[in-house]
DNA sequence: TTGTGACTTAAAGTCCGTG
DNA sequence: TCACGGACTTTAAGTCACA
């Protein structure tokens, strides 16, 4: 086994999806409160989890994921892998 | 972009995620109890997620994934991709 | 358009037990 | 060893007024 190979320090989960929420909702010109009201939630939660203020759960997860046409295992995913 | 092509009808992520969990703790050999106090949890809520019957937090996930010596998105991840 | 504090309600998560 | 239940505590979900 390659010892820890590649690893970086890693982020956060919490602070990973924070950033690829931000990321892909600012790639698709949305609004914090587009992609509440394509999802579901409230504009100002969907603040707060871009902000990593929020230890989401998994239905919450895929809404998002839903939302901005990607997968969960994508949002969860550091962007330069 | 080969059109959805491989996609399968897509198990729950909830239910992924109990049998991703169950089937690791089987390969390492540990209960139930074991595994919950390997990550801090409880073992009836270990339990419960083994079942599918909780929609459990990033924290929880990263706790699970540690215990077991995986990452979180394996844990998510369906067996035959 | 977004951040934030304060808030209520729903559910995550614990702990006791039983078969 | 595990499934399951009931009672409980803690925290996420979800909303709002205001900067």
């Amino acid at each position: 086994m390659p010892p820890e190979k590649l690893r970086r320090p890693s982020k956060s989960l919490i602070g990973t999806l924070a950033e690829n929420i931000r990321r892909l909702r600012h790639d698709r010109g949305l609004s914090q409160e587009e992609l509440a009201d394509t999802c579901g939630l409230h504009r100002t939660y969907v603040g707060s989890v871009e902000r990593g203020e929020r230890n989401v759960t998994l239905s919450s997860l895929e809404l998002l994921a839903k939302a901005l046409g990607v997968s969960v295992v994508e949002l969860l995913t550091p962007e330069d892998e």
